[in-house]
DNA sequence: GCAAACTTAATAGTATTACTATCAATTTTG
DNA sequence: CAAAATTGATAGTAATACTATTAAGTTTGC
C-alpha cells in the first residue's frame, strides 16, 4: 500500500477550506498537528490557539486555512473517507467473486487501523481515533442540511453507496441494501468506540473484531 | 400506558443531579423547557441564560439544579432510556414466545416516538428528538470513563443488557449478542437521523421503518 | 406565630473561546 | 527587482460557562 498510495493525493470537497492545507509546508503542519493534538485533548479541548502554539505559529495564520475549527474537523473525516475508500476500491478491483468482495470491502471499512506510514504528515492511527470519537461531532449540528447540500460529506455517503452496491451484485432483491451499509460504518465506528469505554455491552475485544461481526450479520442479512 | 406510567417516577442516578428537578415546581420547569429549547436551537447552542430567560428565572438558580449543561444533557438522556427501559420491560413482560418478546422489543427500542402524555412536563417526542441528535455527545467526551465509573451510564447499558438476555434465551449460542444489541439501539436512532438528513444512503422513510430493517436483521443473524 | 432554614433572584465578576481586523515583516513569483 | 502573497503579532469583541455574594421571599418546625 505504502508507495502507491503515497503518490496519489487524497481529494477532499474545495469548499471546506480556505486555502489547501496540500499546498504549503505550514498547511500540513496545521493537519498534521491537529490529529495529534484532538487525539490528544478531544476535539471539545482544542483550540486554533493551542494549535498554533504546538506549531509555533499564530491563531491568525491558521484561520487563513479554515474559518473554524468545525471546518478543520470535516476536512479530517472527508480526508479519512476518502482514504478508506481508496483502499476499499483498489483491494476489492481485482477479485471476482461478489461474496469475497463484499466480505473484503467490510473488513476495509470496520478494520482497526495499526499502522501509519502511507502519508508523511497525517498519522492515520491517530485520525482513526479521532473518527470514532469525534465523527458524530461533525453532522450532529444544527447546520447539517446546508452543510450537507454544500457538499461536505460527498465522500462519506459515495463510500456508503460503494458498499451497498456490493451487496446488491450479490441480492438485488434485498431491501435493506442501503440501510445496512450505514449500519456497517458507522456501527464499525460505535463497536470500535464500545470496546475502549463500555466493555460490558460489546463482545469485541482484542481477539473478537467488529469485521468477524459485522461480516457474518451482513452475509446471514442478504442471504435469506 | 398514560395511567400506568403516570403514577410512577422514572428513576435518574442521583450523582447526576445537585437538586433533583422532581422536588419542585421550578426544577419541572427546567427539565420541561430545556427539552423544548435543546430541540429549537440545539444542545451546542443551548446555554443556561437562555433557559432561565425563557422559563422567566435566573441562570444562577439552575446551576443549583445542574453544575453544567452536560450534567442537564446526562439526566434527560437517562431519564429517556429509563422511560425506554419501562416500556421495554411492561410491553414484553406477558409474551411467552421468546421470539415474539425479543421482536416486541426491538419495536420498543427502535419506533419513532409519536405522542406525548405519560408526563405532564415531558413532551417525549421531542426528547426523542434530542436523543436522535445529541445522545452521542453525552458520551464522545475525554472525561467518559470517569463518568461510567460514577455511574451516569447504567441506565443504558442495563437496557442494552436486557436485549442481549432476550436474544440469548433465543440461541444461547449466539456468540454477538451483546453486539448485535448494542448496534440495534444505537443504529436504530442513526436510521432515525439519516432519514431526516442523509436519505440517499438509508432506507428507511415515512412507509419503511427501523424497527422492521432491525427485526430482519436480528432474526437472521441469531437463527443461523 | 415566629425564627431559622432553605430557595430563588439579581448582580457582578472571571477566564476562556471563537473569532475579526489591522499592520508590519518576510517570502515568493512573474 | 518590484509586486503580490503569506505569515506573524497585537489588539479587540461578543459570547460562553461558569463562581461568588447578597438580598428577598417562602417554607418549616417547635
Amino acid at each position: 500500500m505504502k508507495n502507491l498510495l503515497s503518490t496519489i493525493k487524497i481529494s477532499v470537497p474545495e469548499k471546506i477550506f480556505l486555502k489547501d492545507p496540500e499546498s504549503s509546508d505550514l498547511g500540513k503542519r496545521i493537519i498534521g498537528n491537529s490529529i495529534l493534538l484532538i487525539d490528544e485533548i478531544g476535539f471539545d479541548n482544542f483550540t486554533f490557539k493551542k494549535l498554533g502554539a504546538k506549531i509555533g505559529s499564530n491563531e491568525s495564520s491558521i484561520y487563513r486555512y479554515f474559518e473554524s475549527k468545525h471546518k478543520l474537523l470535516l476536512y479530517l473525516t472527508s480526508w479519512y473517507w476518502a482514504w478508506i475508500e481508496y483502499q476499499l476500491v483498489f483491494s476489492t478491483s481485482n477479485l471476482p467473486n461478489p461474496t469475497e468482495k463484499l466480505l473484503k470491502a467490510i473488513e476495509v471499512v470496520t478494520r482497526t487501523i495499526k499502522e501509519d506510514n502511507d502519508f508523511l504528515h497525517i498519522n492515520e492511527v491517530k485520525l482513526n481515533q479521532i473518527i470514532i470519537n469525534e465523527y458524530s461531532k461533525s453532522y450532529l449540528t444544527k447546520e447539517v442540511d446546508s452543510e450537507n447540500k454544500e457538499g461536505y460529506f460527498v465522500v462519506y455517503k459515495r463510500l456508503i453507496t460503494r458498499l451497498r452496491d456490493m451487496i446488491l451484485a450479490i441480492n438485488v432483491d434485498y431491501k435493506y441494501a442501503s440501510s445496512i451499509s450505514s449500519t456497517i460504518v458507522e456501527g464499525a465506528l460505535h463497536q470500535h468506540f464500545l470496546k475502549e469505554h463500555f466493555t460490558s455491552i460489546t463482545d469485541c475485544n482484542e481477539t473478537v473484531t467488529p469485521t468477524k461481526f459485522f461480516q457474518e450479520l451482513t452475509i446471514n442479512a442478504i442471504k435469506s
